[in-house]
DNA sequence: GGTTCTAACAAAAACGTTTTTTCATGTCAA
DNA sequence: TTGACATGAAAAAACGTTTTTGTTAGAACC
């Protein structure tokens, strides 16, 4: 009655009691031991004997009770989640559907293998969450100062980060992070931009805190000493916001010789820059571009529909699970980091031009590539 | 080395071993099944041993192992959150702050209660989420037809929403949720309103959808036949950010009669009426009072800062999994429906008269009221 | 003075795995 | 032919609880 799946239209048949261990090895005529080794790899065992025991069990539907793994195993099975923060910068996220994305992706990758995802989202200080015990933490976006991450480094708590931190952890602990390539993510939504007929760019950052922020701060400069342009960045401080974008893309407008495409690091903040083209009469994409980092409901739904760099937060969390199982598990050896790929997903906001000549149609759903 | 406390900020002292049922025993000088009972109410012993071997457990700080817990009760010891959607209805969440403010309040508790609780925050089909085992489920903001909510009916699984369902469960189940009293706290807000010079309020809320949101209408239209005042509601329709706000915000603002006041049922929207009322250079709060509801650091951080409705997600997220969790221990008797009581904090965005005459000094941070 | 009852507790079984130990059987070298 | 050793697999122990079943001592009853 209770403890049923979670979406269990067709309610599995009277489930008689679940598939045990037991069961598999009746079926297959050996031991629970037999089962057991066969289906982790360890023990002496023919691969013969390995495979058929698998397929017996794979037929059987069987899932180990991950209570009494875990009983055996010593561990909680549980993993933590927690979105960086800091004094100055008191929540660094600023994308509820990335956000909400990575999670639901890295939860079911949790369940997958056996552990369950816990949030921590509000940090109010050290109390908060203080008797959850954890097999090891996801830190999402880390930034510089965020005491959480050397108290999880000092306690000996696994970590793998979701970008890379500013510096390596103390005590020559094992780094781990899983990220976009955002350098070359920035590069490319630039030259995007350029080939739809942009002739000077400008960026909307928030303060280079996390690792993104920076990545993009310096592909775009990289961009600019290439392309010959003056970099024009507007930095966004304190809660982010369309309004922050507003007035962030107010101050690059109002510049003399202002950019007619503006690329934001964050969804919310091009959001912004399309109301200040609104309030201006500018004319998205014709008299001003748009894109941002990060595709969202609210994004896709704009007026015009904005085109936008994709970053895959599933993967990103299903990764960072992974990544993270894997340096528990594994004592001595350290997880290689994982690099996810972007993608850019066009709309409405920058078809200006598509290719050399040729307008591209004005529709809502725009060509996208790289999404799944 | 792995399953540290996630604050272990004083790493606890060398931690020899986790102190088991058995230490415990051994200090009361008794037998684990004794403390077990103990400790759980069960079985046949004098409340002054029952009161003994608790001082004791305490003393050591003994927690028992949940997975040996669940092991033997056969409990996965998951819960599982999921925000409500519908194919109307992508996402019913209109608001980050208020979702990881009840997440993180709720997963505290859980934890505390020996559970884990596990997000599903997109849902694109059946499948994601499908091979998770909850003992129970939280639906936040249950929508009209959410096709989740039924199977989760179906298969049996407990339920508690926070918000109330449109219509009862299928089959005489029982139905529990957690809410705030949104009739009387939007009453309360238009009072505030009122008692600050504000002649004529206008409401803009979201599709009714969600209970909050019949509730907010309801109480504003009451308001209003009380008031004599003809109702002028503008809802949003499709995502809800500060663009849908603006856009509504300007609706009210273009009625021939329009409103000097502006109630909105989401702290995005009411983001987007001090965007359109900068648009027409109106001041607030003296030309136009903005408040929206539910609180967030945007609210605290706009300008001027917006008086919001605090709706204590804390406490609903807490509430939530308590109810949750008596509701799977107790096959039979169904727990009672939970209000959570709301506030209000007050900011410059309503700061035009403070009692009969004299006006209140414009500071960013307001007084609050119930707020803890 | 035996039987029955109850209070207070302890011993043992159970939960479903993993890990460790043991036990056959064969094979090979001496 | 006899150890020594490898192979394949099973038995047993362990993980830390809860639950079920026993056990003892004393009180109450006839």
């Amino acid at each position: 009655m209770s403890s049923d799946s979670f979406y269990d239209w067709a309610v599995e048949e009277a489930s008689p009691s679940r598939i045990g261990i037991r069961d598999v090895a009746a079926a297959a005529g050996v031991s629970p031991t037999t089962v057991s080794h066969a289906l982790s790899g360890k023990g002496r065992l023919p691969d013969e004997t390995r495979q058929r025991i698998a397929s017996i069990a794979e037929e059987l539907g069987y899932r180990p009770n991950v209570n009494a793994r875990n009983l055996v195993s010593g561990k909680t099975g549980l993993l933590g989640i927690v979105v960086s923060a800091s004094q100055e910068t008191p929540f660094g996220l600023g994308d509820f559907d990335y956000f909400i994305q990575l999670l639901s992706a890295a939860t079911g990758a949790a369940v997958e293998r056996g552990r369950a995802l816990v949030v921590e989202g509000v940090r109010s200080g050290p109390d908060a969450f203080g008797t959850v015990e954890v097999d090891g933490a996801i830190v999402v976006d880390p930034v510089s100062d965020d005491p959480l991450i050397d108290a999880l480094d000092r306690a000996n708590v696994p970590v793998v980060t979701t970008g890379r931190r500013d510096r390596p952890p103390a005590g020559g602990r094992p780094e781990c992070w899983v990220d976009n390539d955002h350098v070359e993510a920035t590069e490319e939504i630039l030259a995007h931009l350029e080939s739809h007929g942009a002739k000077k760019v400008g960026l909307i950052s928030t303060a280079p805190v996390t690792s993104y922020t920076r990545d993009a701060i310096s592909g775009y400069k990289a961009w600019c000493s290439l392309h010959g342009q003056e970099p024009m960045i507007s930095t966004v401080e304190g809660p982010i916001n369309e309004g922050a974008g507003f007035r962030a893309a107010e101050e690059l407008l109002d510049l003399a010789d202002p950019p007619d495409a503006i690329y934001a690091t964050l969804d919310q903040l091009a959001l912004g820059v399309l109301a200040a083209a609104r309030a201006r009469s500018l004319t998205v994409p014709d008299d001003l571009m748009v894109a941002g980092c990060t595709d969202s409901q609210a994004s896709a739904w704009a007026d015009p529909p904005l085109t936008a760099v994709l970053l895959n937060p599933e993967e990103i969390g299903r990764s960072a699970v992974s990544t993270l199982i894997d340096l528990i598990e594994a004592g001595d050896s350290v997880p290689d980091p994982v690099v996810v790929p972007t993608g850019i997903v066009e709309r409405e906001s920058t078809a200006r031009l598509t290719g050399p000549g040729g307008v591209q149609a004005a529709g809502q759903a725009g060509s996208s590539r790289d999404s799944e």
